[in-house]
DNA sequence: TATTGTTATACTCTATAACTATA
DNA sequence: TATAGTTATAGAGTATAACAATA
């Protein structure tokens, strides 16, 4: 009973990626949230003022979809958004977004610990290195 | 205009999966054809009567996901089935199958390309070795 | 009782086209 | 004309529950 997919780094890049994102997301708990909602939060945190477009350039995400996340991340109140040029909208975090951000930090590196715990740092800094230099 | 999420394995593993996935995808061209479906027919391929649940364990397919895949093998007459004990079907590959073999292959074999001319032969098998550690 | 194949269904994430508004 | 936000829609992939058939 071969499995001849193991032979493939394509392979593994899946595995670990979603073995990665099950981590984060059963970290979220019942909070009610999800790894693209939280990837968009931490950016707005580190640039606040940016459009949806950006974040989306940014993190991959068609405008389109980005809709949908900005409107529940609106609904929970843990955004603000400011009218700019044109129809830009800047988006801020709230006061109560800024007290999540703890939460959803904690997620991400529940995520980041998995992996690393199964490789050491020095494995875990030179995976690190050597996706970097792919995407 | 700052991505914090650069810091992170866990964003890369998945833009980095993301990436190979669609450089595999797009070799296969106009063949129809997607990745768990290639997956899986090399998997039939390395262990010829292997029944459809065991493919699915195999590939973290659930046993309902595996049904509509089979079933487009089989359609493109790619596989044949032999009845075995209780509900076991025993799943081969047809000579049409056997035929589309080196497609597969070559498309799969594009996304380690892919991956190993940003690497070098080296990082490529570091990186196999890193993720063979975590899934 | 455990396993296999199956149906139905829902959810998440992604992709595309087209529209409006404004610089 | 280019960009931003939006709507609608389709597709891929995944997850769960329930059922029938057979060892």
């Amino acid at each position: 009973m071969r499995n001849p997919l193991e032979d493939l780094v394509g392979f593994h890049l899946v595995r670990t990626a979603s073995f990665g994102l099950r981590v984060v997301n059963e970290a979220y708990g019942d909070l009610g949230v999800r790894h693209p909602d939280a990837a968009v939060m931490m950016v707005i945190e580190a640039n606040p003022g940016i459009t949806q477009s950006s974040i989306g350039r940014m993190l991959k995400i068609q405008r389109s979809n980005m809709v949908p996340i900005i409107g529940r991340l609106a609904e929970r109140g843990w955004i603000e958004r400011e009218q700019g040029k044109g129809k830009r909208i800047g988006i801020s975090l709230s006061p109560e977004g800024v007290q999540i951000m703890g939460t959803l930090r904690a997620a991400s590196q529940a995520g980041e610990d998995a992996i690393a715990s199964r490789l050491g740092t020095e494995g875990y800094s030179t995976l690190h290195d050597l996706l970097r230099q792919i995407s």
